[in-house]
DNA sequence: GCTAAAGTAAACCGATCGGTTTAGCAGCGT
DNA sequence: ACGCTGCTAAACCGATCGGTTTACTTTAGC
């Protein structure tokens, strides 16, 4: 044996462990944010010892780190995923509300993906380094790929869509912010259709 | 001395201590979030004893319960504030950029409006109901306003004023969380002028 | 079969948590 | 003069926090 793989797996496989308690983690600073939540839930929801769980992360910060990575990681590859199946030369209006009604749909039935942003807006300000990550990460990619399709798309003239990109990227988030996750639909209903026609009508033109 | 004042000033106003706390209080919840601010602290910061902060108010959740009323009626205020003094038959293409502008200097420069919102979100998984006093309070009058001022605005004849509104929100919104709360200003840099000039033009057409 | 690494449950540590109690002090109405 | 109210500092309570230690068991390589 090398020292190529003296990182041998003792019971399943390498790592198994430390994959127990990054997802019984993740689970638990989801649910209660970073303050809330203790080691001895966290040991308890990974179905480790607390002890175990010092051993492979060192502290509490540095497990929410690997936590808040790992997640990024996630949402980078769906960000990612939602690209370019479509036949580039249809009407960019279908293309456009199509790609919005499905990026709404995917936010709005995703409960982790709205428990992520929260976690992410809202320990942004104790944890800079974590919102960096996210901005670097998933925010960053996603804006430059639908920039670049912005440009690459042949009927699709505009004069400036990196700032387009932000007009419809905001406009998607604010509503799954504001409708479910602070619970707006009741208060202040408005169907999906709707915003997203007048999104789309509002960047190629009526 | 009848039933009317029997709540009379004993040092130096009705409520001081009630405002002292609050004020205190507020600042501790807007550095901290819920979880992380003690009770000590906050008797601390308001330079009250910890037993009249629980004279005043029950528990912690009702105290963070009334700043966070508090929080909502100051940003009510604020939002209903920088209304209609334009003159309302200008080129509806000025009248919104310039207000567009306006409220996004707004929002970048005052850090305890961006502290308010990370609460908001941050928060609004264990704190269903904070959330929909903002909605209730802040978001829902916003729209309402803008709203009504798209509808009888003579020269803008917008299809879908209400979807309108959320466009225009949801791009102001989160590119003030993107670039500021977020630390996205460094990272993925877009000047004001050119989102305010995309917004515009998105609205009332090029 | 021995050893060493990795994991366990549980006790333990000092600190802090939300919340209460105690004792006493200052100002007010009667 | 008296008592009530509001407030104070500080002790106190049981629970829980992040983190460590102890003693013991399991596993795998040699």
């Amino acid at each position: 044996m090398t020292e190529a793989n003296y990182h041998s797996q003792r019971t399943k496989s390498a790592g198994a462990k430390s994959a127990a308690i990054l997802k019984g983690a993740m689970k638990e600073f989801l649910d209660n944010g970073y303050a809330a939540t203790s080691m001895d839930k966290v040991a308890k929801s990974a179905g480790v010892s607390k002890a175990t769980v010092y051993s492979h992360f060192g502290d509490k910060e540095s497990l929410f780190g690997a936590v808040m990575e790992d997640l990024v990681k996630d949402k980078f590859q769906q960000t990612m995923g939602l690209e370019a199946p479509q036949s580039l030369e249809q009407d960019p209006k279908i293309v456009l509300s199509a790609m919005a009604t499905k990026m709404l749909e995917n936010a709005q039935s995703d409960r982790s993906f709205q428990d992520f942003m929260r976690i992410i807006i809202g320990e942004s300000g104790r944890f800079p380094e974590i919102a960096k990550v996210y901005v670097n990460n998933v925010a960053k990619p996603a804006i430059e790929t639908l920039t670049k399709y912005f440009q690459s798309h042949p009927k699709l003239k505009l004069e400036d869509p990196e700032a387009t990109v932000r007009v419809m990227m905001g406009t998607l988030v604010y509503f799954v912010v504001l409708q479910q996750m602070m619970y707006g639909k009741d208060i202040v209903p408005l169907e999906n259709n709707r915003l997203v026609r007048t999104l789309t009508d509002a960047i190629v033109g009526k």
